[in-house]
DNA sequence: GGTACCAATTTTGGAGTCAATATGGGCCCG
DNA sequence: CGGGCCCATATTGACTCCAAAATTGGTACC
């Protein structure tokens, strides 16, 4: 039964490879909202079949990333304003609760790791380009989140990031935001290694930065009810 | 352009009528966790050619409602204690933060409305099957949840409780919970009626039953203070 | 009597093909 | 000169067919 056949590794990996392909492209601004992803290009553009290029497609609209319209094809879903304001706080609710479990859960080389990506990803804002920000901020929180015992929580989280269309590429020029992110992530570290929660929970939450407006009516307060 | 084409909507909806009916089949408990999901038998069952019958179970696929093994098929997601935990976890998470929003935003024909659903469950409990009694439940929280201002939200939770594979079935047989949630449901109402939104979060969150047993080995340690 | 092997059947996965529909340009008319 | 209609093209969506793989049942052997 559970035997590791490499074929049959290798092509269930080849269809998730493709999805997280073109959600990268999304991210990266290739692609921007609005776009329509005509099969045929996609279908050439990254070398695959076109059953597979719908199939990848499909999932993508399954997480909302892409939308579908009958008979017009598929596109890269518009960001609405209302809909990104709502992803937002959905995310200050996971991650906040999130983070509520991930105190004290870092041993020491999870530590310096995650010491280490907070760098990477400082470096990045100094020297490097956006695209590489974008990768070395991914990275940090991809780390992060391994801290988390609760897998599924986890899964909602990272489909929660993946649906933010193009998100960071729009609004991370705005030279100041970059630059607080880092400090952000090296806060996090601190608390993390001082065992200090509430401080990690609310520099998580407030990581998570405003889109554009702050509707504060909207907020939502309440503290994680998670048990550990 | 946007003319009124029945058959799109037919069409789209036919679709997503198949992936509901499969899941409702699934909850009600006549595809127990672990069933195989022959692709043939359920385009008999459900009078659709094999094509819808695949992209349906790829759809489920996505929520992680059945699993797909390579060449194997699909079948009903096993429902794994571990699992099971986390995802009540989740749920806690998702529709406590959802029920902070909840408070002050009926009307008066609103409550009303949630009032019956509440009796019709409670009646459902003494007079129907339990099948009358999972739709009756699943009406009311339908009903509750467009209370909730945050669609993005609303999205995650239906996708959440959709998750959970035959909970209820398994479960409510035991005499005494039914009941209570019964008054759950009416005590929900009451908060809402009143205004009282501590009571109304702390009756939403009591209202997320354990998972019968608590393996404490699976436990992430630390007593589960779940709710209040 | 139990076990291991082998063949037949069933089921999946994928590719190819074909009809239906939207898009874009050109043409005719006002 | 501007607007509306019609047709050619390209793209999508669905059905069908075929090969590959696994499961099942049977048989022979130990």
């Amino acid at each position: 039964m559970a035997k590791s056949p490499p074929a049959d590794v290798a092509a269930e990996d080849a269809l998730r490879a493709l999805e997280t392909a073109i959600a990268h492209d999304i991210h990266a601004g290739l692609l921007p909202p609005g776009t329509w992803l005509k099969q045929i290009d996609l279908q050439e553009r990254y070398g695959r079949s076109r059953g597979d290029v719908r199939r990848a497609l499909d999932k993508l609209v399954a997480q909302r990333l892409v939308q579908q319209v009958r008979n017009s094809g598929y596109r890269v879903h518009p960001l609405d304003p209302q809909r990104l304001d709502e992803l937002r706080q959905v995310r200050l609710i996971l991650e906040g609760a999130a983070a509520e479990t991930m105190v004290g859960r870092a041993d020491a080389a999870m530590l310096a790791r995650l010491r280490g990506l907070a760098t990477a990803f400082s470096l990045a804002v100094e020297h490097r380009s956006i695209l590489d920000q974008h990768e070395a901020n991914q990275a940090f929180h991809r780390a992060l989140l391994e801290l988390c015992p609760n897998a599924e929580l986890v899964r909602l989280i990272r489909e929660a990031r993946l649906r933010m269309p193009s998100a960071p590429m729009s609004q991370w020029p705005e030279r100041g935001w970059v630059e607080e992110s880092a400090r952000h992530h090296h806060a996090m570290v601190d608390a993390l290694e001082a065992g200090d929660r509430d401080a990690f929970c609310a520099m998580v939450r407030a990581h998570i930065r405003p889109t554009g407006r702050i509707p504060a009516a909207a907020m939502v307060r309440a503290p994680a009810p998670i048990a550990d």
